[in-house]
DNA sequence: CGACTACCCCGTACAGCGTACCCAGTATGG
DNA sequence: CCATACTGGGTACGCTGTACGGGGTAGTCG
């Protein structure tokens, strides 16, 4: 449930690891690990047991070494982790797709969300500034893509992607939250709410705030019937998607 | 740089505290604080020094007091920035607007923004089911009021409502990150842009990633320029309404 | 009025974190 | 052959949240 920094670390440093720039060493003993089997484990430990159980010493003993052995590789665990978003990153599918923009767009939209399922801890990690590795440069490489050469200026460009990638970023966080919640203490949005209801009747609730308890209540029931949170991204993309659309109309 | 849970304490506790409901002791001395004075105390310096820098100790030393009296107000960190949340929900302005549900949609957005900017680790601590207490209530009640009676049904009132205030959350984020970048490193996006063009292009960057090269450079260039960010605020911002109007004008 | 007890404050302690420092062991270049 | 550059990792420091328990205080009851 915890969040980390990222570009937190020198990023000249980030930058030789993601694009291995690191000069070999000839004397001494040979490294009995590269850095790939640091940055793998660190992932592995991240998608399984969250981004709070990733400590320096949990992935030391991952891969049987001590805690310090890690720092013969990584300068640091900011910088571990610009790598792990940097490795993650190079695994977005860049599916081809045949189609206008708006095809292009709601394909990007779904290969970021695969992403953050995937890796749930990239929701929590994303920042401005992130560390320009081959994987983040290739998948921004085929975002923009969906939207070159349909009138839109650069910065336009860059706008509409990050508004695409910002929606997804929200509503996967939104959706694995609830998730989260509901695995880690058993209690359902509707038990939730209905263990809460007689304490804000009390209070009056109601009363004062009519149109939060009203449209609260519907959400509430919305969620927990059998429906599909598929539906509900769709929904905010399609306004996301039809904002451009109408940028596009207008020229 | 680092980031928090909410919603992860025992949000019965968290609701009690939220709404005064402590039964009041009647015996034994008098409590030399209050919850109120905690919360804000906590506060202060969430918005002076930043989340990190909030521990209980810190808190603690800040009212004079040991580090373990705060837990006779709170039952721990997590209870707290609940709390800390729903308080500066409170602040949220709530100013009456004139106009269509377009100038009050925009109208939310804006004072959203306007809590992010003055109380920046909220963008690092928001998440879903947040604690129910007055402030957030209040605050819901007149996002909601922007959406009403439009020809929503309440479901999408409520998407309508969270689309915009993930697309602030997710702008105004972006922005922060990149400002206190700046401020902590020193470096300006320009400058690091520069101190890395070099390196780049020895990877052959320019010819494997042509759109992200171009497009890159220029909002880089775009973003050093005086150019106020105002105007990719309100870019995104109208590209998100202009989504929810094409949805009206299908009705 | 004394005794009880609920309550306040908080010192100590523990497990965990990132990582600075240092030393022992090893393989290679000169 | 040996100086040197390197790897591995033990120890330790300062930080975190908070469980536990003890000492002092004030209101209530026999």
């Amino acid at each position: 449930m915890n969040s980390e920094y990222s570009g937190a670390g020198d990023p000249a440093k980030s930058l030789e690891l993601l694009w291995g720039l690191q000069s070999k060493p000839t004397r001494g003993p040979k490294p009995g690990l590269t850095v790939d089997q640091v940055v793998a484990a660190a992932v592995r430990i991240a998608d399984v047991e969250g981004l709070a159980a990733l400590s320096m010493r949990r992935v030391a003993d991952e891969l049987g070494v001590g805690a310090m052995t890690l720092y013969r590789y990584v300068p640091g665990k900011a910088e571990l982790l610009d790598v792990m978003l940097d490795s993650v990153y190079g695994e977005f599918a860049r599916r081809p797709v045949d189609g206008d923009w708006r095809a292009k767009l709601e394909a990007v939209a779904l290969q970021n969300r695969e992403l953050y399922l995937r890796h749930p801890w990239l929701l929590y990690v994303a920042s401005s500034r992130p560390p320009l590795g081959p994987g983040l440069m290739a998948k921004y490489e085929y975002e923009l893509e969906a939207v070159e050469g349909i009138g839109l200026t650069d910065v336009e460009m860059d706008a509409a992607v990050a508004l695409v990638n910002g929606y997804v970023h929200g509503a996967v966080r939104s959706a694995v939250d609830a998730k989260r919640v509901i695995q880690s203490s058993g209690i359902t949005d509707k038990d939730w709410w209905l263990a809460h209801a007689p304490l804000l009747d009390k209070i009056g609730d109601a009363q004062k705030f009519p149109l939060a308890s009203r449209v609260g209540t519907a959400v509430g029931e919305e969620f927990d019937a059998a429906y599909d949170s598929e539906h509900g991204f769709a929904f905010g993309l399609a306004r996301v998607l039809d904002g451009i659309a109408a940028l596009l109309a207008d020229r």
